[in-house]
DNA sequence: TCAAAAGTGTTGCGGCTACACCCATGC
DNA sequence: GCATGGGTGTAGCCGCAACACTTTTGA
């Protein structure tokens, strides 16, 4: 009863900040042995699996998400479908699922999931970690199946969540300063932030805590560390008015 | 090539507004010849379909859309996908679905849609018309499956939508009053609004155009009707600041 | 002492809220 | 003429944007 579901996949887009971009970890494939390499075809894909009979979507992608970065409750959304009959028409990139896979592939539905990581505190596991790979999101090659196109929708909901959910700690290390903070804003939705004004507007929130504790073994005037607050964020939530 | 796939099904949650309140159509699903009527089991679902073999997800929910409103390019997003394994766990439903289906189902993941209507302008097919009903997102009774658990999903993703997408439009006939607007926002949003304020604020917004006509038989003041420019909406769509 | 980033206040403007009365129509 | 909902203006407050200099540290 837990054989695989040759129908239904999970994917995670996995977004990794590392002070200056934003990134997303891709895995290599596996070359297929009879892989003739003078045809060259893409070898970067997302990570993903099969679901198994008797697991839940969220649970497979939990699964997915420890085996590759040793990272356990962490954030992790359902955020779209894929279930174009033709996502998997390229004939290279089916006969190497197949070939891997050891099942007869027909039509996978694909649940996509975006997770966001905090790339220091992520350990992949020794048989993953010379495969895993942090690309920026500026600079992805062409992936297997529709990958691409599944990450441009994660990129698009992340920026969309990131307006209204107090999501962009989860990239960050658990004490972060106030410039790492404005620099993930800044970086990931694209725009400029005044910095008196970010600060005066973060500073009231009840959410954003100063810690007693600066940066250290800086060249410069260290900074006062904040951590996010998850009670108080709790606590405080209100919706506000809506946009017409 | 275009056998139904037993393992994916889609579900629309389809919501209509009638001026007071906000409704969702749902199915009366079809006796069975055998079935025991003195052991009561839960009649109404939402309308869904195993999708096709050769069919895209969006289009298997556009059919669903088609057949049951008549109503055809109308809005339909879809907002989750729901797969536990033991979501058809409940043995009178299994029961009653491998014998309408004729199929071996084992497990099904569902993709859901939530889509928009006009009440006034769908005109469900002859065949559908009986067993269709609206019925009020208030006085949802228990539905078959997990039914119910996808429509209170639906609910929580219209009511954030509508906070900063122009969709409420779709809800109502295509010339409307300021005061249907306001009551469709205040009945989903479960909040009140000032009017003056209210008009205020949509009085500025470019993409909501009056035209040279009001109201007819009504016995107060007529109102002037409006209707929604998408042109103008597409134009003017700048995204503006993020809310952390 | 220099380089590099941290940290800080004020002013003006625009947008939001709160609030009460007259108007047009059908009956 | 009365009941019903349509339609309008103002004043105070708050939040947001714009803007430049001093401070603290390591090298």
């Amino acid at each position: 009863m837990n054989r695989l579901n040759p129908h239904i996949s999970v994917d995670c887009v996995i977004f990794g900040f590392d002070e200056k971009q934003l990134k997303v970890l891709l895995i290599e494939r596996e070359r297929l042995q009879d892989e003739n390499l003078d045809i060259p075809m893409e070898v970067l894909k997302l990570p993903g699996s099969l679901i198994s009979d008797a697991e839940d979507l969220d649970a497979s992608a939990h699964r997915v998400l420890l085996e590759l970065t040793g990272l356990d409750k962490i954030f992790l959304h359902q955020f779209s479908v894929f279930g174009d009959p033709s996502r998997l028409a390229n004939t290279k990139h089916l006969a190497w699922l197949k070939a891997t896979s050891g099942l007869p592939i027909e039509r996978v539905v694909t649940v996509a999931y975006y997770s966001l990581v905090k790339i220091k505190e992520s350990n992949p596991s020794e048989t993953l970690l010379s495969r895993a790979k942090w690309i920026s999101v500026n600079e992805l090659p062409q992936l297997v199946f529709d990958h691409n196109i599944i990450i441009n929708k994660a990129l698009k909901t992340l920026r969309k969540e990131l307006r209204t959910e107090p999501i962009g700690f989860e990239l960050l290390p658990k004490k972060f300063t106030l410039r790492q903070l404005q620099n993930l804003y800044e970086v990931i939705m694209g725009i400029n932030l005044d910095n008196r004004n970010f600060r005066k507007r973060v500073g009231k929130l009840s959410y954003l805590a100063v810690l007693p504790e600066k940066q250290k073994g800086v060249s410069h005037k260290p900074a006062f560390l904040y951590k996010f607050d998850k009670k108080a964020f709790e606590k405080e939530r209100k919706d506000v008015g809506f946009v017409i």
